[in-house]
RNA sequence: GGUGCCAUAGCCAAGUGGUAAGGCGUGGGUCUGCAACACCCUGAUCGUCGGUUCAAAUCCGUCUGGCACCU
């Protein structure tokens, strides 16, 4: 036990207050910062991805903020790569990394060390989502139950993406992908970890996310998205201007939706966004469920906290 | 006081004789290289009472509520 590396995870859906009690905690218990979010990862994507500050950063070390363009694509296998490397520099350092954000996907995929293998892109996918677009996804389906049964039994049909990656993945691997989630989800961690998930009342948060979406608002977000654009010659199949709060206004450009229709979107969009990372962080295995309505003070929250990485040998 | 119109799920709403579209919202869930992605599941018997009919949300009457106009 007492070999194994230490890792903290403070996560919890959008608007919850992670940034604020990250900082706190990471001053107290001497760690620095990895940031666990597909979208802050891009330059220039400020406003839109509520962007910590470097006031706000307060002299704590920062990782994985701004570290790429806008026309470059992250994805989990590469985010596992460039944190695990940003840990290790951590501990060599003699201090703990706090990993905090809100992409689940994304902390899975550190704290459970999931090998995603190598992989290079022969135009397979491509070949596939042309065969799906001239025969259907049924045609790409029954490929998917040829190649991989059990795949098959688990993906829904109409979900195109994660059958053309299943299929993609058989292709590339030879290997079937039910295999390899089947050996990859069995693992455990090979830190000693506490991960945190905040939460609160549902109908307080989702006050919060129609607030803080009037803020980015007043804070100039259009003007961002649109300077971005420009910057960077982006356009809407770009995998950044995916997310939330900057897909929309390609429409808003367009013309074909207005700009307070468009903020309605965000809002919406963004209270389901976090309904999802509850979801998803409800079956993650050994999570802390941290309820904000639970403590009166943030000191009492983080006392909470520090208490448990006390009994779990984080800190000392 | 009179005349007319309306009354379908939390909201919007389609449906004019054969046993209730859809959208939004809500809640639940899937997820192992786009994850702030993609995808799945989730609700009523049609204001009330009575009548006509084999059969009514759909036709007739009653009451209630709302809206409009008139005196």
């Amino acid at each position: 036990m007492s070999d194994k590396k230490s890792m903290v995870i403070l996560t919890g859906p959008t608007a919850a207050g992670k940034t604020g009690l990250s900082i706190r905690l990471a001053k107290e218990i001497n760690a620095e910062i990895v940031s666990a979010d597909s979208v802050q990862v891009y330059r220039d994507m400020n406003i839109g991805s509520a962007k910590i500050t470097s006031e706000e950063m307060q002299g704590i070390p920062h990782h994985l903020i701004d570290v790429l363009d806008p026309t470059e694509d992250m994805n989990v296998a590469r985010f596992k790569e460039l944190s695990l490397e940003c840990c290790r520099d951590i501990w060599s350092r003699g201090r703990i990394p706090l990993i905090t954000g809100g992409t689940g996907f994304y902390i899975q995929a550190l704290l459970y060390d999931v090998d995603f293998g190598e992989e290079e892109d022969d135009g397979y996918g491509a070949y596939l989502e042309k065969l799906c677009e001239e025969q259907g996804s049924d045609a790409l389906y029954e490929l998917l139950k040829n190649e991989d049964a059990e795949a098959a039994e688990k993906i829904h049909p109409n979900n195109i993406k994660r059958v053309i990656r299943a299929l993609i993945y058989k292709h590339n691997q030879g290997e079937k992908i039910s295999e390899h989630n089947e050996r990859e989800s069995a693992k455990e961690s090979p830190y000693n970890f506490a991960y945190f998930v905040l939460d609160m009342d549902r109908a307080k948060l989702y006050e919060r996310i129609d607030l803080r979406v009037d803020q980015m608002m007043e804070q100039g977000l259009y003007d961002e998205v649109k300077s971005l654009i420009e910057k960077y010659t982006l356009d809407r199949s770009s995998v950044s201007m995916q997310a939330l709060g900057y897909k929309e206004f390609f429409d808003v450009i367009d013309g074909s939706l207005d700009l307070e229709e468009a903020v309605r979107i965000i809002k919406r969009d963004t209270r389901h966004f976090a309904k999802r990372q509850l979801t998803w962080f409800k079956r993650e295995r050994d999570v802390i469920r941290v309820d904000k309505d639970a403590f009166t003070t943030e000191d009492e929250q983080l006392k909470f906290i520090k208490d448990i990485l006390y009994e779990k040998g984080i800190i000392e």
